[in-house]
RNA sequence: CGGGGCGUAGCGCAGCCCGGUUAACGCGCCUGCUUUGGGAGCAGGAGAUCGCAGGUUCAAAUCCUGCCGCCCCGACCA
């Protein structure tokens, strides 16, 4: 932790990942295996995300509530195959108040099942629907494997769970928060997602459709950015969530769940980071710009700092969040590489030669060096000229992993060209027509799984890469997180 | 659960194989002075029941046994 650089991503990408996510102060290891604390820094990425996406809830007509975090274990057992995908990585509460419980409690893996219990009791007629809520909770996933931020056995995320009257309107449901999660990533964090469809063996437990947003990472590696679910009425059906129709007739409601995680967090990360650490997209980061000052004398510190406030309150004024590192702690060389560190989208320079011409200096973190520093901003433009650059910064981040995606992901028409492109890191994009176990196989062979159907297709048909047989929709295939 | 690694100061680590003074070094921290436009310098200083529990020994960070924890790599998953 000592060195000054951070170990390149070229040379061990987990090693990169997990050095930065701590040296930027993002996150620390909690005590209990696959725990986190996230950090204030972390945690105001965090609050940024969960900003632009409550935002977009709200706009949909969705309203946030709390239900309650334990769960009793008969709840979790009422849907078939959600039991089943759930039983091993529950954690079960077995004790309380000294005595041993008569039931145990579950700590929500989700809360698909709590929410049917009590969406029963309000939901009676045709006009109690469609029911629109959402909570941002903690949940509790016993896993195995865990990586900060993009699995740890409790994280934060947000679900949406809706009940409709019909079939279609939840469908359009979720379909409609696909989306938002789509404009979501692309807009707010320039990750160029891909939405798609999940495979059935790739779907959620008790599901009869997910679909995703599938990130490209710095590595090539897919991640599963957010999920969007059309639960049917297999869980309205376990917990006898009826309600009745226009005909006087009783009726399952019709379902959704979806949600995001603090997983999002880490994808920004791997999406965006260079060699240098992180870099943020200014519509998440915490600081959008940091002013660092520079002087020799005490008579250039007084003017120094003044300009630094006068700059300072200018880019409030416009609406940007900037911090000011005052600190004669360290001087100005450790604090550019700090701040590029930790991925701060714009850093603005004040020294005694920019007082003297009234002037700041400008540098973007996506362009390290000269190439991203402008001399000679005058003072008064400066919260303005902030605001274009860093706009600018948001949509080149968005060009620039697009171009990466593009580039990183091969039409593929035959299993060997298949293994060659999923050896290298990359996605292929393939005609598929394969069974569940075909699938399966290709997992066990290649490591590759179907990220998503894509909602993009081309249409027509063609022959599936594997099969060979005449094939109707197009795979994304890729290792993923 | 399998494989690997680690546990010594706030952090990173040396020492362990081959037991023996006061447990070394770097960063950070404290004091002072000089510095400050790309990770500053000098001087002084504080800080460690060597993961836990047993055992061997005149003597254990070091050898033996057991336990615990975390990290990394694989199989399950947002």
């Amino acid at each position: 932790m000592s060195d000054q650089g951070v170990i390149p991503r070229s040379e061990d990408y987990a090693a990169w990942y997990n050095e930065v996510i701590r040296r930027a102060q993002l996150v620390d290891y909690g005590p209990v295996k696959g725990t986190m604390v996230i950090r204030p820094y972390g945690f105001a990425l965090w609050e940024h995300i969960k900003e632009g996406l409550d935002r977009r809830f709200k706009e949909t007509g969705h309203e946030n509530a709390y239900f309650p975090m334990f769960i009793p274990y008969s709840f979790i057992q009422k849907e078939a195959e959600h039991v089943e995908g759930f039983s091993p990585e529950l954690a079960l509460v077995t004790h309380a108040g000294g005595k041993e419980l008569e039931e145990p409690l579950v700590v929500r893996p989700t809360s698909e099942t709590i929410i049917n219990h009590m969406y029963s009791k309000w939901i009676q007629s045709y006009r109690d629907l469609p029911v629109l809520i959402n909570q941002w909770v903690n949940v509790v996933r016993w896993e195995l494997r865990t990586r900060p931020f993009l699995r740890t056995s409790e994280f934060l995320w947000q679900e949406g769970h809706t009940a409709h009257a019909t079939q279609e309107e939840a469908q359009e449901e979720t379909i409609r928060m696909l989306n938002v999660y789509a404009d979501f990533a692309i807009n707010d964090a320039a990750i160029p997602v891909v939405p798609g469809r999940k495979s059935n063996i790739e779907k959620f437990a008790g599901a009869v459709a997910s679909y995703t947003i599938e990130a490209m990472m710095g590595d090539g590696k897919a991640l599963q950015s957010g999920t969007s679910h059309n639960l049917g009425q297999n869980f309205s059906k376990a917990f006898d969530t009826k309600f009745l129709t226009t005909e006087g007739g009783h009726e399952y409601v019709w379902q959704t769940s979806w949600g995001v995680s603090t997983r999002m967090v880490g994808g920004v990360i791997m999406a965006h980071g260079d060699d240098k650490g992180l870099i943020l997209p200014p519509r998440l980061a915490p600081h959008q710009a940091v002013i660092v000052p520079i002087w020799k004398s005490d008579e250039q510190k007084g003017s120094v700092l003044e300009m630094v406030e006068k700059i300072e309150r200018s880019l409030k004024d416009t609406g940007l969040r900037v911090k000011s590192d005052t600190s004669d702690q360290e001087n100005p060389g450790w604090k550019f590489n700090e701040y590029e560190m930790r991925g701060v989208p714009l850093r603005i320079e004040i020294g005694p030669k920019d007082v003297e011409k009234d002037a700041v200096v400008f540098a973007r973190r996506d362009r390290p060096g000269k190439e991203g520093k402008e001399f000679g901003i005058p003072s008064n433009e400066a919260g303005m000229r902030a605001s274009e650059w860093l706009e600018d910064i948001q949509k080149s981040l968005l060009e620039r992993a697009t171009q990466f995606r593009d580039e990183n992901t091969t039409d593929v028409e035959n299993v060997e060209t298949f293994r060659e492109v999923i050896a290298a890191s990359r996605w292929a994009r393939v005609w598929w027509s394969g069974t569940d176990d075909q699938e399966r196989k290709i997992k066990e062979e290649t490591g590759a799984t179907i990220r998503c159907f894509p909602i993009d297709q081309p249409g027509g048909k063609d022959s599936c890469f594997y099969t060979g047989e005449e094939a109707n929709k197009v795979a994304l295939f890729a290792k993923a997180y």
